[in-house]
DNA sequence: AGGCCGGCTGACGTTTACGTCAACGTAACG
DNA sequence: CGTTACGTTGACGTAAACGTCAGCCGGCCT
């Protein structure tokens, strides 16, 4: 009963590390680049439910490419510190960009969805054809276009 | 004098720079890791529709995060050398499998954008009721700047 | 008391994806 | 015929994002 006080509010570095699947060089490395920034007791981190929030946001981040540093000006929108409006507008300005470039980013993730599925599509016509008169080996002389 | 000829079929190096925007430098580094392979005049290199095809898909993965190691096994698949059926085979695999993460990054990009959307209309809501009833606003260090 | 575990701080190493610079070739321009 | 422009090949440098290793604490078990 005791073990289990209600604190999975603070954790430790290896409870976040497999809780997200990283090393403890990483949270470290993230809280020097002022990422993350878990209380300590005495010497130990303790992270806490904001810096879980942070992380998945980083690591999210991370996943579509966006730089560490990108990713920390950001952070800062979703930390909802809606008492400073100046610095509030400023989160918004640029959370506005950066939804602008995922919604682009996604766009280009469609076509190239498309475009692989084409390529998926032709192969397996291909193969099919091969397999069904296994006479057409090698010469493919066929006047296909390649776009 | 033949400024005009007919071949921008083949095309150098600066030309392919001008084109998708990236250096010789990055060509160069490019064809060393055989992502390319440009055809040759002398020393000098002469790229094909074919690099063209290549290097638009190279741009393409990264800008997804995939390494360009992983998009050189890839980029076989859209060759379309119909003659190896082996290769093939191995081909459509991968290619299913990248497909397959795509669409999942597709997933979690659009719960991204979902996300990020939330929190700006938050802020948004959050801003226009602090400039409607501005008593509401917390001790600010510095007085209101219009953006 | 001794030993092990988990955590901490440097500090240097590594991988990826190029940038930068030197030295050279060659073709055209004036 | 010199210089300007574009091309080439090394070779070394760099930034991001960690990995790795050494050395040192402070608890906790036995």
């Amino acid at each position: 009963m005791n073990h289990m006080s209600e604190a999975n509010e603070q954790m430790t570095i290896r409870q976040m590390c497999a809780e997200f699947g990283v090393t403890p060089r990483t949270l470290r490395f993230y809280e020097s680049k002022e990422l993350l920034a878990p209380l300590r007791r005495g010497q130990t981190r303790l992270f806490t439910r904001r810096d879980r929030a942070r992380l998945k946001l980083i690591l999210r981040g991370k996943r579509f490419g966006f730089a560490l540093e990108e990713m920390r000006e950001l952070l800062d929108l979703y930390d909802r510190d809606d008492t400073r409006l100046l610095q509030l507008r400023k989160g918004l300005k640029l959370g506005r960009k950066h939804l602008a470039e995922m919604e682009a980013r996604r766009g280009e993730l469609d076509e190239a969805i498309r475009d692989l599925r084409a390529e998926l599509d032709h192969g397996a016509r291909v193969l099919s054809q091969a397999t069904a008169k296994p006479m057409t080996v090698k010469p493919t002389p066929e006047p296909e276009v390649i776009r």
